[in-house]
DNA sequence: CGCCGATATGCAGGCGAGTCAATGCTGCTG
DNA sequence: CAGCAGCATTGACTCGCCTGCATATCGGCG
């Protein structure tokens, strides 16, 4: 797998079924597992902690590269992954490159974890 | 690799910072990212879902080789990884192994992701 | 008691992922 | 304009993971 491309954004439009309801279709799945893919790596955790925690809740990858420990392209290769995810956004400004969280990327992730508890009325199984 | 054990159990119970707070540490980001692993699979979530929606929310592995597509043996090697990072749990009723959601797993998983409770006011911008 | 069915485990092959060094690119800056 | 700093990209290496085949284990049945 390579292109995740904006797979949080083709995956939240079409309303992929989340783990409540129905057994989730192939596709569902492998969309959702891309995500999470994207998610299921120390640095990449810690990079979206640092940048949301970051004073302006943006941070470019100069400053991300000593809190993590690791070389320059390999910071820029998370970042990379995660932004075709779709859970950062890249500025550039001058020759920095900021990074920042797109808003309610993770809390969609969250969402579609989480049995429909409170979304009463749309499959009532 | 480095058996992620009872990774939620050990996960939960220590209060792991989520993603909202302050920057995570390295050993956080590991265990989370290591039941996110276990859940950043197709073949994975797809079993997690059908238990979910099995009729007593209980499926035993004859069950799950046919709709998964997949050999017996690997099911159960998707299985036992499930159960080992807290998400499945085993209950052996004669020749049969059923397995069962663990009631919050997700739902932990969930909530370790979102922000932190404190939705109400502000966020540090 | 021996056979059969349901699972678990070992082993191996193939592929994708994480990392770094080297390099290319772009926009400041002197 | 030349040089430099910040990032992205490429190539190569290693390692972990998914999968299936073969085999071991365990419980039930005839």
């Amino acid at each position: 797998m390579e292109y995740v491309g904006t797979a949080l954004a083709e995956m939240t439009m079409p309303q992929i079924s989340p783990l409540g309801g129905e057994p989730i279709e192939r596709a569902d799945a492998e969309r959702l597992a891309g995500v999470l893919k994207a998610l299921a790596d120390p640095a990449r955790l810690r990079l979206l902690s640092l940048i949301q925690s970051a004073p302006e809740g943006e941070a470019c990858v100069c400053d991300l590269t000593a809190p993590l420990g690791l070389s320059q392209p390999t910071v820029s290769h998370h970042l990379r992954i995660l932004t075709e995810a779709g859970l950062l956004e890249r500025e550039k400004r001058g020759v920095w490159a900021y990074y920042r969280l797109v808003p309610t990327a993770i809390a969609t992730i969250a969402d579609l974890l989480t049995p429909p508890r409170k979304r009463a009325g749309k499959k009532a199984r």
